[in-house]
DNA sequence: CTCCAAGTAGAATATTATTCTAGAATCCTA
DNA sequence: TAGGATTCTAGAATAATATTCTACTTGGAG
């Protein structure tokens, strides 16, 4: 009858229990107003066993990060996975965001929260991993597109901007309450913008 | 032979020094790990006097992200007052944005830092009056040209994130060291792409 | 069975935000 | 200009909380 994580088991939960209790203090009063107390108190987790597994609050938030935006990814490698041609890429980069945007709004949230902060450029070996496999991906799937000129030539760190940049400011307005419409309402608009603003010219 | 802002002064300078010097620690450790004696051994001012201007740390950040979103809103009022017509209109937009970035690049990454922070969405009156500002500046510009078709229609919510969503996107990625090219150098390509993604279509 | 590494707990410590009290400068009014 | 009210400043005292430390537990390897 043991409950999967009962007590001092070695089973891993423990360290997921963290996580998730820190998304959502995170989520509610922000990273510095969350307490590692609160996390504790939530997750079942005490403060010792916190520190053994993240080093500090800004390892839990480092950890927190690196996930989200690995689950993100992984999404949207299984989407493209299944497609293939340039317009359809472009259409499922928009809408695969969106939707895992409208899924989980609390990673979202915090994504944002800390993309802009002071750790998320520095030097941390899984991001910089992470983000070079995003750029991997993109790249590999896109780079043909390019060469054979169905996508308009652009300097490719332009491309990602333009493609998903109004989802992230439209998500970011919608997380803050600025906006009324869920971003799925604004898919077909989001989309067909994004095709427009890549495609080749005649 | 005072200097301005000798000590115990009543001219205000106390308050700017203390801004300033918020800035600066902010924009190099975040605003987590400043630590307010250290705004007030740069700025010259006492922990008392930060405490009574400001309340709080995160008071400081407040009042410093409604001073950049001003001046910021002040600089693309006085552009935007200078011209007429849609597609020139949008432009101005994006390229006011550009400018502004460019010139202010410690401004512009504190508040990304802190736009999706959580007092950010909390009730601050400043804050809401000066949103509230913002759209009336747009709409007043740009209402008449989506009445008259010359903008495509669109949800009002959509308009400002297709038109400087990629700005944004590219401009975080630039401050956060993750593109090499300035914002400027692109000026042109990202005024392009707003303009057609809001020009009416045949 | 014993040992070892990883995990856990909670108290002790250190750091730092915030509050408090007193005093100095400025402003306003008469 | 005098005097009182108000704003501002300073720095010590307090409180909150992140982090470190030490001892104990658990589960697995040999």
């Amino acid at each position: 009858m043991a409950r999967a994580r009962a007590s001092g088991t070695q089973d891993g939960g423990r360290r997921e229990a963290i996580l998730a209790a820190a998304l959502q203090c995170f989520g509610e009063t922000g990273i510095e107003a969350a307490a590692i107390g609160d996390i504790g108190a939530r997750s079942g987790a005490s403060v010792g066993s916190i520190y053994h597994h993240f080093g500090s609050k800004e390892g839990i938030a480092r950890a927190l990060f690196v996930e989200g935006l690995r689950r993100n990814m992984e999404l949207l490698a299984a989407r493209l996975a299944a497609v293939r041609g340039a317009e359809v890429g472009v259409r499922t980069l928009v809408l695969a965001l969106i939707d895992w945007i409208g899924a989980h709004p609390d990673w979202a949230r915090f994504i944002y929260m800390v993309s802009s902060s002071r750790f998320a450029a520095e030097a941390d070996a899984a991001l910089r991993e992470l983000s070079r496999d995003y750029g991997a991906l993109i790249e590999s799937y896109f780079g043909p597109y390019f060469a054979s000129g169905a996508l308009r030539a652009l300097p490719r760190e332009c491309f990602a901007p333009l493609v998903i940049g109004p989802v992230h400011d439209y998500a970011r307005r919608w997380l803050n309450g600025q906006a009324p419409t869920p971003l799925a309402g604004h898919a077909a608009l989001f989309a067909d913008a994004a095709w427009e603003a890549v495609r080749a010219r005649p």
